[in-house]
DNA sequence: ACCTGTCTACACCTTTCTTCGTAGAAGATA
DNA sequence: TATCTTCTACGAAGAAAGGTGTAGACAGGT
């Protein structure tokens, strides 16, 4: 399985909205696109996405809707994994350090993430 | 202060190296990058590097030692900071989920992971 | 039937990334 | 001093990324 989850700069920005809308028209990405480029630019862009699997797209009217293929959950995953282990040396430790001083937290957000971790280390505790 | 702290896949792992190594000369640098490149594409990438400002270097003998200008910490906080805006919409949270389940953690590195969040909270705590 | 606006397909161009090859400087060796 | 080795400088070239322009299909309104 490589999967191969990587993404230039600007098919990431294409990735993000697709992702946070769930899919898109080339019309409806294009507006939500900084700087904003030409309509063949987008159209290209997803294009290019499909050719490398990453979206696909359905017959809506005459235009495209498309569709991600990989969730932003498993893209995410990755993207984490290649800065944890170029940046930070495989410290998974460092990161999270670096991640909570890169903005501010709400202190119901900071006790969501204690939990993930409480869990995470019940599950292991079990395991074991 | 617009640093534009990015990073094209080859300099990442040319920087990734400096980081780990705290400095390099292009031969040092080269033994460490995979798939074996030439030395003049290594002096290239320095070179490039250098003009961009994210190293600089020294005379040592006959050759340059480079040192990275830009630390690990602050390319790792943008790198996550760009990571979590495009993919996890902003929410720390959602990505710390991915991050402990991207690899294995002893529970040495969760105990300490959930220390950050500690001091985190309580400094926030006293903040207000 | 005709114009208008929207959409895809294609071909093209420019810039940046990535990688080398060659030349020449300079210390080390003989 | 002649030769070898190790560096840097420079230039070039192929590939990828990013962005457009134009042509043609097609529906809707008049």
């Amino acid at each position: 399985m490589s999967d191969e989850n990587t993404f230039t700069e600007r098919e990431l920005d294409v990735m993000s909205i697709l992702w946070r809308l769930g899919s898109g028209t080339v019309a409806e990405v294009r507006a939500e696109l900084p700087g904003d480029p030409g309509y063949t630019s987008v159209l290209k862009f997803l294009q290019i996405l499909e050719e490398k699997g990453h979206v696909r797209h359905e017959k809506e009217g005459r235009a495209h809707r498309y569709f991600p293929t990989v969730a932003a959950e498993e893209a995410g995953r990755s993207a984490l994994g290649r800065v944890v282990d170029k940046i930070f040396h495989g410290s998974a430790e460092l990161a999270l350090a670096r991640l909570v001083e890169e903005r501010p937290l709400s202190q119901g957000e900071l006790a969501r993430m204690r939990r993930i971790l409480d869990e995470l280390e019940a599950r292991e505790r079990e395991d074991q």
